[in-house]
DNA sequence: CGGACACTTCGGCGCTCACCGAACGATGGC
DNA sequence: GCCATCGTTCGGTGAGCGCCGAAGTGTCCG
């Protein structure tokens, strides 16, 4: 750099590169792309999933909420992150999206590829649905008028009605939207995402109609799901497998 | 690291953090910026403009391209680079937005302000209109009932008939969403982006509604764009000031 | 109160990378 | 054909950063 004297310069610019300097250290995605679910993780844990020395996983963690991007809650000994907020998702998803088009990425080995299969069925993406599940909710939700998606996307009057019906309350006081395309980067389709789609996420797993596999992002379809998702939207229950 | 004996790693980590390092130097970043209009430029003016040696520009030209973020036309000895398409447009958009809310970014100089101001009233944002101006075009077209903004983003038919009236064309082939909202970095409220975003973008420049000035993002409304929006779409001109 | 545990701080190592200047094609104008 | 211009390639340099292990701090439990 010469000195002053150059072209007024964007004063975005030194604060974007920073902010990307957050993601681009592959441990730090790594600890990103685990907290994608929404949940909390202690830093030992982190760090031994990540495969780095305690010490080092300290060290990015403080960076990451340093930069907004987590939030901290100590407890004890423990200190929990979470993803800071739905933006820091959105973001994250964004990216993952952009990055997943180029490498199909085929999985090296079996065990990969059993978990990559099953994350492909369902998982959460921060606070909603995806993979084929949610894939499979969004076209329905499309087809029954309920959803509009061929002049942008949103919700139809019909489709507040649907929600209101199937006794899932929408909180539309916040700015956050209450629908928004979230691309899912296995299917390469966008999926509900926003306030609608976080409250039937939360819906479907507090009424057991998916559960969580082990400790991951997947999820599968519970038989009271099967039938709630055919009754109320038409699904055929092998869509779901 | 230790070896390949750790916990399954999501394949795409690695894909993130080497998209997100060509964001995280300034540089870079300033390129990006600068080329967010969607119109190309040489190296050596990108050089210029970021103050750095044109054999430094080269080597950063070289990796953008190489990860897709920019596509480049060469004319003989020139060296033409634009963004590779809306997608990578939209993800510098979402990461500027993510780092504006935390530094309120007040300008330093004069010219530097006179030049923010020229750019909060208008300007493009890659391929449509942002700024108050985009702003005032989105809430004209909301409260007329055009576009729903309250369950999501899109048009709705009455819009569809208006774009129609308005001899504005829209191309429904692509897989591009008709209306999407981007957030807007210094108003911080969501305007019209997507193709029909584009389409009316394209439309106010070629029919003269709106004309750049000078060579960068900044755009102002001209006398017969005042009249067009006010009888179109019922915008009062000091709205657009 | 002492030991186990979770995390943090610190010093140091090694690698990566942005940057420059100089030399080298390649193109286009005179 | 000659020269100016645009871009690229190449060595070299310096700063930054991710990583670790060791030592230190705070917390919980027996």
């Amino acid at each position: 750099m010469l000195d002053g004297m150059t072209t007024p310069r964007d004063p975005v610019g030194p604060g974007l590169a920073a902010l990307a300097g957050l993601l681009a250290d592959e441990t730090r995605a790594g600890f990103l792309l685990t907290l994608l679910d929404g949940r909390a993780s202690t830093a030992g844990e982190l760090a031994r999933q990540a495969g780095v020395a305690p010490s080092t996983a300290s060290e990015h963690l403080g960076k990451l909420v340093a930069g907004g991007l987590l939030a901290e809650e100590r407890q004890g000994r423990h200190r929990y992150v979470r993803l800071a907020d739905a933006g820091v998702a959105q973001l994250v998803e964004d990216l993952a999206a952009q990055v997943a088009p180029g490498a199909a990425e085929r999985p090296r080995t079996l065990r990969e590829a059993a978990a990559g299969s099953a994350m492909a069925r369902g998982r959460t993406c921060y606070d909603h649905l995806a993979g084929r599940l949610g894939i499979a909710l969004t076209d329905a939700l499309t087809g029954r008028g309920l959803l509009r998606q061929d002049t942008g996307f949103a919700l139809t009057d019909a489709g507040l009605r649907w929600f209101e019906a199937a006794g899932i309350p929408l909180d539309r006081t916040g700015r956050r939207p209450l629908a928004r395309a979230c691309l899912d980067w296995t299917e390469r389709r966008p999926h509900l995402a926003g306030t609608a789609g976080a409250a039937l996420c939360r819906h479907a797993l507090d009424a057991g109609w998916c559960v969580r596999i082990g400790s991951d992002r997947a999820v599968k379809v519970t038989p009271d799901g099967e039938r709630a998702f055919a009754e109320l939207l038409g699904i055929e229950a092998t869509a779901l497998r």
